[in-house]
RNA sequence: GCCGGGGUGGCGGAAUAGGCAGACGCGCAAGGCUUAGGACCUUGUAGGUUUUUCCUGUGUGGGUUCAAAUCCCACCCCCGGCACCA
């Protein structure tokens, strides 16, 4: 007989799919749209290891599963190439960047197609095309007039490696996120894009997503809502009172009367207003310079800080005089650079007290009294009017008080901070503005007309917009590619491209030299796949309304605090333009979990632990690589891989080859009821399993499925067809390939998916099988009819031998009895 | 440190409105086939035991229940996220 030829029989249909155009996608509005996307990859040099390829075969899955449910499927991919690693990479290898990206996405789109995905290739996207980052300016542009981006001269995180500032969300324990290296603080000149003002709709549309609670979660602490009381506190000077007051914010009012110091941020602005009064202020001066010399890391290691000579803050419902600090723990941009510290109620303040023998006093009474600090909630003490109150019920009742004084107000604030979008890098979208050094002048004198500037470049003196009909401002071509590390770009040593002229006055005006970062063509792309060859405008706000929003979203979860933050802010900003007409973009959200080396390690070229497509689809296929990478376990769990466990796969695709001359078209259909409960019950758990991502059960019951048709002498050719179809999203060369030589002529692609009848899974038995526990414990079961009667069944257990050898002349004290499942005899 | 997720055979993992622990696959063992090996087929496979028996078993220790991998309390370990956010 003709052996599994894995490798013919995949070559054959990859070519027919492709040719017959299965996998196209229309815009076909009369059926139901199912928008299934994966986070594209950005093509790296060292290619893809089968561990991308997990997420990639389970959106495949799902794909094919609702083309055949009667689904028009969008299910596109694209190349994420603009960028830190494609320029690093290309630096590396001396190669351009243009020419590596080129290369690494044809060896890309090569190894992808290994596994026969339905991707509708005439929707592939590149962020690097012109085409497309027309349209990446575009909406940066219209954020720009919307005030929404701002110049900025602020220290913010530098890379010495990369040679470019970085925003927060690029860190990793305070290390460049790409390179390793540790961040500096540098003051820079950057554009800010504001995400904080969009901070509160980005949480609450936390709510209508069905994503997994771990990555809601996380995007939750990210933004880091904190609701307290922002107030006012006076400043004496020794014992006279000044007109300056302290702004602090705390989440804990309740322990207002624990307060017993305040401390101030070393760059709170108040300390340079009071120069004149405050004894120390060389010495806080100098502080101040070294804690800003210092990484965000290297601040947290030790509690450091001066006291302010001279000054006291008074708690305004004490009156109390207490001294005033600053100190490195607390951070400029939180809150209002200032806390009110409580000691015995707060960790940091603790230690910071210990350090500087402040007092400590408690202020609530809690449980465990040798504790050193107590910031849980409780009973108030030593607080005056306030004491025996709930901490919750004393927070309102305070906060009261203090706004009836004027001088409070409730409040909150987001830890997420403006998003850093400048690069100085060459490999990057162009920012689509220009320098005007007369248009700044004119501005900043009010010399200019009505209308003539934009809300940002009034926000941005100096600064002017490219006119959309210029756009798209190409990346020049250039030798000479590499970060200079002045804080410039490299795009600032091609004169000819720099200099240009102003569109508002006609003067001399200067290109920005920055570049974006790498998560600018991804906060959109999953727009374009639904019109990718509009020339007009970003997408035509028909197929806006039939393809949006995407229906599921497939990636790692590394995302869940960078590119999904991001994709999510654009896009309510798209949809404030009434560009899109969904809040949200990706309804649905599962993560994929990992697949570790053999060695349990991850994947890398470091640790030569790296398992390429290509070697499994040689020697095993790539259905078997599929099936043994959705059968490894639960989808979103990281699983180290074991190529014995693809041998399993390959040996169950060739028991499925061997059974065809077991199957024969039955005329009479006198099936056994067991087969027929068996592939409903198979239809149901497939069917629901892919939809809920538990791919491993799915294909398990698939093997139960067959392993009972194998115990056959013949297969019917119905009930064989049914199984190659719940079978094809998983395997679906081999699949195509059977479903062929039973003599259909369209592919199994087209053809329906299977429905079950509950009523062939329920099945009225006439007998089942009875667990017998006595004392608890499984003692014996027997096969029992399902009309008797409690009663009868107890009778029928009692008599029987091991039950009475069990129970002997011992007392039955009661019985338990739970229908069509056990009896529990207890004594 | 705080916040998530998780700990089940030799291995990957099944099973949670509490009700046969170990589905499915890998590995291993015995037998068949074969000159032989591989492949393939059949059977067995949690550990122990006095082996048609009973005992013990889902990270550890308690608890609730007729009945706990599943619920409650305390603790240990692994993975991920955050990193002084007041």
């Amino acid at each position: 007989m003709e052996e599994y030829n894995f490798k013919k029989i995949e070559k054959k249909w990859q070519k027919f799919w492709e040719k017959e155009k299965i996998f196209k996608t229309l815009d076909n509005k009369k059926k139901p749209k199912f928008y299934v996307l994966d986070m594209f990859p950005y093509p790296s040099g060292s290619g893809l290891h089968v561990g991308h390829l997990k997420g990639y075969t389970a959106t495949d899955i799902i794909a094919r599963m609702k083309m055949m449910q009667g689904f028009n499927v969008l299910h596109p991919m694209g190349w994420d190439a603009f960028g830190l690693p494609a320029e690093n990479f290309a630096i590396k290898n001396k190669i351009h960047p243009e020419l590596a990206v080129k290369q690494n996405i044809k060896r890309y789109k090569e190894e992808l197609k290994l596994i026969g995905p339905t991707y509708d290739w005439d929707r592939e996207i590149n962020t690097t095309d012109p085409n497309y980052y027309i349209w990446t300016q575009w909406i940066f542009l219209q954020l720009f007039k919307a005030g929404l981006v701002e110049e900025s001269f602020e220290p913010i995180n530098w890379c010495p490696y990369c040679k470019t500032g970085l925003a927060n969300e690029d860190l990793e324990e305070g290390r460049c996120e790409r390179c390793g290296s540790k961040v500096e603080k540098k003051p820079l000149r950057q554009w800010k894009i504001k995400i904080t003002k969009y901070a509160d709709r980005l949480l609450e549309d936390l709510e209508m997503l069905d994503w997994e609670e771990p990555i809601i979660k996380m995007q939750k602490d990210w933004i880091g809502k904190s609701e307290g009381v922002e107030f006012q506190m006076k400043i004496f000077l020794d014992n006279k009172e000044t007109n300056k007051k302290i702004k602090v914010f705390t989440t804990r009012i309740d322990t207002i009367l624990g307060m017993t110091y305040v401390v101030l941020a070393p760059e709170h602005e108040i300390l340079e207003k009071l120069k004149n009064e405050i004894r120390n202020f060389d010495q806080i001066k100098k502080y101040q310079k070294e804690v800003l010399s210092k990484s965000d890391v290297e601040r947290t290691k030790e509690k450091t800080g001066i006291k302010v000579e001279g000054i006291l803050a008074e708690n305004p419902l004490t009156k109390g005089k207490i001294p005033v600090f600053v100190s490195e723990y607390v951070l400029k941009d939180y809150g209002t650079g200032a806390i009110m510290a409580v000691p015995a109620h707060d960790k940091r303040d603790f230690e910071f007290a210990q350090k500087f023998n402040l007092p400590i006093k408690k202020v609530i009474l809690s449980e465990n009294s040798n504790e050193e600090y107590f910031e849980g909630e409780g009973i108030l003490i030593n607080s005056g009017e306030f004491t025996g109150l709930e901490t919750k019920v004393a927070r309102e009742k305070i906060v009261k008080v203090l706004e009836e004084m004027g001088i409070a107000k409730k409040t909150y604030y987001y830890k997420i901070k403006d998003w850093v979008f400048a690069r100085q890098r060459y490999w990057g979208e162009p920012f689509p503005l220009l320098f005007c050094e007369n248009c700044k002048k004119r501005i900043l004198e009010k010399k200019y007309k009505e209308g003539e500037f934009n809300k940002g470049e009034l926000l941005n003196p100096g600064w002017i917009c490219v006119a959309e009909k210029n756009l798209p401002v190409k990346l020049p071509k250039v030798k000479y590619y590499e970060p200079t590390g002045t804080g410039e770009g490299p795009l600032a040593n091609i004169k000819n491209w720099v200099i240009t002229r102003c569109p508002k006055c006609g003067g001399i005006a200067f290109r920005e030299t920055n570049t974006m970062p790498q998560w600018a063509g991804s906060c959109w792309y999953y727009l374009r796949y639904a019109d990718p060859k509009n020339k007009k405008e970003l997408i035509s706000k028909e197929k806006e309304k039939y393809w949006l929003p995407v229906d599921l979203y497939v990636g790692g979860a590394e995302h869940a605090t960078r590119h999904l933050i991001y994709a999510r802010f654009w896009h309510k900003f798209l949809y404030d333009l009434g560009i899109v007409s969904t809040k949200e973009p990706f309804l649905k959200l599962r993560h994929v979990g990992l697949i570790l080396g053999p060695d349990s390690r991850k994947m890398s070229k470091r640790y030569g632990n790296i398992i390429t497509p290509e070697e499994i689809c040689e020697k095993y296929g790539a259905d078997a690589l599929r099936l043994y990478e959705m059968f490894m376990g639960p989808f979103s769990q990281e699983i180290a891989w074991q190529e014995k466990g693809v041998i399993g796969m390959k040996r169950f695709l060739e028991r499925i080859w061997k059974i065809k001359n077991k199957i024969k078209k039955l005329k009479e259909k006198k099936e056994e009821k067991n087969i027929l409960s068996i592939l409903h019950k198979t239809i149901k758990k497939v069917t629901e399993d892919i939809e809920n991502f538990k791919f491993n059960t799915a294909i398990s019951q698939i093997m139960i499925f067959f392993n009972e048709l194998e115990k056959g002498e013949v297969i019917d050719k119905g009930i064989f067809e049914l199984f190659l179809q719940l079978l094809s999203p998983f395997a679906p060369h081999l699949c195509e390939e059977l479903w062929h030589i039973l003599g259909n002529k369209e592919s199994i692609f087209k053809s329906k998916w299977p429905q079950f009848n509950e009523s062939f899974i329920k099945e009225e038995k006439e007998k089942f099988l009875l667990l017998i526990q006595i004392n608890g414990k499984l003692r014996d079961r027997v096969l029992i009819d399902s009309d008797l009667e409690e009663k009868e069944i107890q009778n029928i257990v009692l008599q029987r031998e091991k039950v009475k050898n069990w129970i002997s002349n011992k007392k039955i004290k009661k019985i338990i009895f739970i229908k069509n499942k056990l009896i529990n005899i207890v004594f």
